[in-house]
DNA sequence: TATAATATTAGTAACGATTATCATTATGGT
DNA sequence: ACCATAATGATAATCGTTACTAATATTATA
């Protein structure tokens, strides 16, 4: 996760993009939360600090942060996307009932990539890991 | 792929779904292709065979075909679903510069579940694994 | 500091993939 | 054949996302 108020700057301006307060409310948003909400919630959190924003604005300044390698955007069957600040490399839970999205502690094998990588003629660049299932409230079998 | 068709009608009806004319339609076409086509695609296909077929009946039956486990939905970034008729667990890789999708001899090794399963407590029940670059038709340094 | 060039925004309209609705048709069981 | 129910085709509606545009803000240049 990438704080530093330079650093922002410095990966938007490399590809030709200015830090605008609107940019870093977003950013500031979505660095807050462990939910990885989609760009709605990111919306109605933004209105409370710049009321008149619109949500235009948020989906293109989404964009536009992805493209700077700030955030990550998740999407999964037949549903809208949801953001991650979290641009290390990393796994996640999804529950197929609720939609909760949780981090898991776990990342590829290396071994995995280079097996990945001899296994076809594409360049790759990234991956991405997941798991689905229930979380412990929607589980039918827990007292939860 | 579950081609035989004593068994995709009791996959149906288990979920309480019939097998139709349209329904084995969908799924033959989508098991006569290794490109992970879209629901146009499809359509398009089906279209040949059924010409009076609405795109309508092919995002239901799409939606149950995989509700029986009979095809798997795959979705990527604020685009459109394709889906895969082969229902093992295998890797694919996809072109984020044309949209072209790979399947991968790959699997993720039994160890990594069990992780996964321990370090949350959500029920895992499946799992995707996605490898992004670019194909061989969209990558700069290839001369392909 | 004035001025010009460019980037960004808010507001809103348009888009397009997917879903829902509903009258009609097909199917399966008695 | 009759009835109950499921599925279809046609079409309208939904809704997340993008595109457009005039106004505003920022940066570069003189
Ligand atoms: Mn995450
Ligand atoms: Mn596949
Ligand atoms: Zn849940
Ligand atoms: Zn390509």
């Amino acid at each position: 996760m990438i704080t530093d108020q330079e650093e922002i700057s410095r990966r938007l301006n490399i590809k030709g993009y200015r830090l605008t307060k609107q940019r870093l409310a977003v950013l500031k948003v979505l660095q807050s939360t462990k939910s990885h909400p989609d760009a709605n919630w990111i919306y109605e959190k933004v209105r409370k600090e710049i009321p008149q924003v619109s949500l235009g604005t948020i989906y293109r300044t989404l964009g536009i942060l992805k493209e700077a390698g700030l955030l990550r955007e998740l999407n999964y069957a037949s549903s809208l996307s949801h953001y991650d600040a979290n641009t290390e490399n990393h796994a996640h839970v999804v529950c197929t009932n609720c939609g909760r999205i949780d981090d898991l502690p776990l990342s590829l094998p290396h071994k995995l990539e280079v097996q990945a990588s001899k296994a076809t003629d594409f360049l790759i660049a990234d991956h991405r890991l997941e798991f689905y299932g229930l979380c412990p409230h929607c589980c039918p079998s827990s007292a939860d």
